[in-house]
DNA sequence: CATGAATGAGGTTTCATTCAT
DNA sequence: GATGAATGAAACCTCATTCAT
């Protein structure tokens, strides 16, 4: 075991670990209570008892239920950006990196439904805490630039056709992912099937991922 | 046009004791608060208000928030049944009449943002309440039959590629334009570029009916 | 059939007769409703229901729901008193006689809880109703009267003890029928005995018989 | 007595963070409002102005309407059950013991007529909060067994006849007390005989305790 | 005689938040 | 830094009752 340097304030110190942990904690509560309910229907003491916390404590870190969800959703943009930052498609030829991207971006909605929950909540309310978050108005997502640069690539070795825009192929490669999640409770019961089923979700990504590919590709 | 005896309070009187008319104003105005709110965040003064109607009316006719909530999705639905059935394209040629199914689409989702809302707002709830809605469970959407059809028919005349599964089609058809309007105000936050602008619309609408378009052409 | 005299106004008469029909329902609907929840627990909706009428009815005969209860109590004692009055016990035997009128007045509890659940109610109100009502104040109770003769009678052959008042001996009776009955429930559930049973019953009235036995007779 | 610094606002502060304090406030106040006016009579802005709190502080620490009535049944009951426990007779001989038994449930009822009040609510609700209870129904009532052994003093030392049942004659003690004191206002009303006033009370008191004892002596 | 529509007032309960130590 | 006690405002909903035909 190491030895801790000089713990002279050891019970602070420890409080003050505490602290942090007990903000991470209400932190990762509000952002599931968030999500699941949205900013009206969420509850100060549900989340208080899912972080093993007290109401008191979430106003004492983070001052009023807007400012909590405005830090909750501050974090999960900030996660987004992290993923997509550890992305590392410029070594694949064009087809395969097009490939990739939209494997990376569906596999974050499948693996974080919080963020579609929080997104959505967020777009309910016109995005009026992104506006207002300074520490996410200036963090510009990547991977447009990303896009772009793909997109650039293939035209040149000739895979790709000309005069596609990033933005659009982005939005595009988003909405066959994040839709198809989001939307999956209604369109399984107006369609008469289970879109949430294994196969279904399979049957989809490969549809979605040919459909961005013939979108994408010369001729 | 018969003259009513007396009419001293005509109009007041009219409204005041018309039962369906008051439903359909409460109805209506509720349409737009759970649109714009949520089912949590909607809130039951202001629909009265907008309703020129009362609390109290609400309940009369609707029971609860969330039967007042049922009743606004089953209507909203029905909506969308009305004008799908409205939506005539077999004397079409299968590309036009593709081309006019995407547009008949995208109108509905751009003219009834409304809509849009509460079935995000339903999706928040897993769909609960269109699960236990007897009347929306027997209505089954038209237009998938109708895509069936299409593609059936594009496939005999060559047009279309085989093997393309037409709820897919519609998934497709709906997220691009589901998703782009749902989702405007986050990715016009985070991309750094206003979705709403007519410019950025039109460019939308147009990239969508290319991919759908390559999607399902032969070759 | 029969022929009916000069049906001119048929309908009219049926709905009179509809009328006297409704009345009677709506007031042994309110007696249920009432006997088990109270007046501020009783609910206009259930009795109306309960009555297959309206709740507009209910105002439109009785005029308020204090009237309604009021009206219920009336036709309880009347009730209670046609009861009474019905008793023979004049040709027995003073020991006979007694057991007699104690079997009439356990039985009346017995056969007639929801008037235990309307006096309840009514003292829980300081009889404010009774006092009011003009059609009570004038109709005393009989039973007193029948008392005092039986006692006369038992003092004079020599079976039953003097001094014995006729008021003391009824509120005894009622006690020892009434008490057991309206408090079986929380009694049940602090002694640890069903009260209910066919045999806790038993025992009791025949403990009672012995009890009102052993207060009057001589020695 | 100790002088407390700078006792500004000293009485309404202490008031104001005395937990137990407002609690007990509340259930006091709660006790007298339920036993008035029964469960579903009872209002929360009464209990609250007569608590010299507020409405919000009723369902901080009691949670609901129900839970405040099952938490004022609880302390009902305990109260009598600390009162019983008080309660020393095994001194005495068995007649005056039973006597002085009788005072002590009759004087009880005279002392606590909201244990009336309430005890008639929860009989209207069949129990239901009594068996809900878990603290209620552990607390058996100690005054059986009390009685049980004083009937075999009494039978032993032959003032006391065989065979009475312990049980039974809890029950006619308690009836004769309670039902004279919780219908005294209907029997008042149609007996004709203010049975409130102090000569009526006493003549009661009398003649139910020479039934008690007729009941139980020998021969 | 009957009734569907309407309603004011007030009921219980919940919400997000602050006080005072 | 942390906490239990407290709270104003407003939410949803219900009640007994009346209106207007």
């Amino acid at each position: 075991m190491k030895a801790s340097p000089r713990p002279r304030k050891a019970a602070p110190v420890a409080r003050a670990r505490d602290a942090d942990a007990t903000r991470a904690r209400i932190l990762a509560a509000a952002t599931q209570e968030f999500a699941r309910h949205g900013l009206a229907g969420a509850r100060g003491d549900r989340i208080a008892r899912a972080a093993h916390s007290s109401e008191r404590m979430v106003y004492y870190y983070f001052g009023s239920k807007e400012g909590l969800f405005r830090a909750v959703l501050e974090a999960a943009y900030l996660s987004l950006q992290q993923a997509e930052q550890s992305l590392r498609i410029d070594g694949l030829a064009p087809e395969e990196a097009l490939g990739e991207f939209c494997r990376f971006v569906w596999r974050y909605y499948v693996e974080h439904p919080e963020f579609i929950g929080l997104v959505n909540t967020e777009n309910l309310h016109h995005a009026a805490h992104l506006k207002r978050s300074p520490r996410l108005r200036q963090l510009v997502s990547p991977v447009v630039e990303l896009l772009r640069d793909l997109l650039a690539r293939g035209e040149r070795s000739g895979v790709f056709r000309r005069g596609i825009d990033a933005v659009e192929l982005y939005i595009a490669i988003a909405a066959l992912g994040y839709f198809y999640l989001s939307n999956s409770a209604t369109l399984s019961a107006v369609l008469g099937r289970d879109l949430r089923a294994a196969e279904s979700l399979e049957a989809h990504w490969r549809a979605a991922g040919e459909m961005i590919r013939r979108y994408v590709r010369a001729n």
